[in-house]
DNA sequence: ATCTACATTATAATAATTCTAAACTATTGA
DNA sequence: TCAATAGTTTAGAATTATTATAATGTAGAT
């Protein structure tokens, strides 16, 4: 992800108007060497702290929902408690760490391709994804 | 699932209280052929309208939780705004209908077993979980 | 410069879940 | 048998995440 990338075109192209809020949340989400996993409130402290810009709570929600529409955010559902969103878009399957509460990317290579021998009648498949629940070796889980 | 479970003695090898509530919770979640899936709201409807049991929603709450620290219930994430939870406490993987919002349960036929190759250090693997989801072929999706 | 549709904001509302503390009950063992 | 006790249920309040509202602001077009 090159730094400098023409956040304004890349709005532009989608019909969403490049106003500060919007920059600044692209800047925070995607001039960055690699994709990231974040939830509101990790994007809010992100905002906040490192970019010492307020933007509204209700903006960072219609924003976040605004790029996920587009294509420009994946929403992934991991706990129930809690929305999780990532900026690697592509299909890609999750390890998600029970003790730290983070979400790591599989590669490719991480896992076989996923074979479906069943489908269901008159529906298609929308995305096929995998979730490996994670915890320390020495602990009582579940 | 046999009808007339012994619940009492189910409760008690964990250790729970045989209550009115958690009996009357039983039977509804495990007197059945088939398992299923449910939400809590389904559960206070099931009790409600075809129990015709009254039971509080802290309860309901306490109860599920309590059954599912003890393994009589599993907590599926599907959807960040609500808790899916399923009365197959075995290792299987799901479809999730995005037109219906109802999830069906995989056999072990459906899909080939799940290799994962990278391991994350110090951490072992609790559970490997595969969610397709699937949608009505007619309709933009996504 | 003006207009208009889209955006942002503070705040209120909603929804799911958890907490609280008082009343209740299953179990124990005198 | 029957209190004592620890666990349970309950109504209602509190909390948290999220969405709605409606007033104000701004980007893009003319
Ligand atoms: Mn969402
Ligand atoms: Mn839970
Ligand atoms: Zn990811
Ligand atoms: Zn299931």
């Amino acid at each position: 992800m090159p730094k400098n990338c023409n956040f304004i075109e890349k709005l532009r192209e989608v019909g969403l108007r490049p106003t500060k809020q919007r920059l600044k949340m692209c800047e925070v989400l995607y001039n960055r060497e690699k994709t990231f996993h974040f939830t509101i409130n990790d994007l809010v402290k992100l905002l906040s702290e490192k970019m010492n810009q307020k933007i509204s709570l209700a903006t960072v929600y219609n924003t976040v929902h605004a790029f996920e529409k587009k294509g420009y955010l994946k929403e992934i559902s991991i706990d129930s408690h809690k929305s999780y969103f990532d900026t690697n878009t592509s299909a890609h399957h999750h390890f998600f760490d029970e003790d730290t509460h983070e979400l790591i990317d599989c590669d490719e290579s991480d896992i076989d391709k996923i074979n479906i021998r069943k489908n269901i009648a008159g529906k298609k498949i929308n995305s096929v994804e995998v979730l490996v629940r994670v915890a320390s070796d020495n602990q009582t889980q579940k």
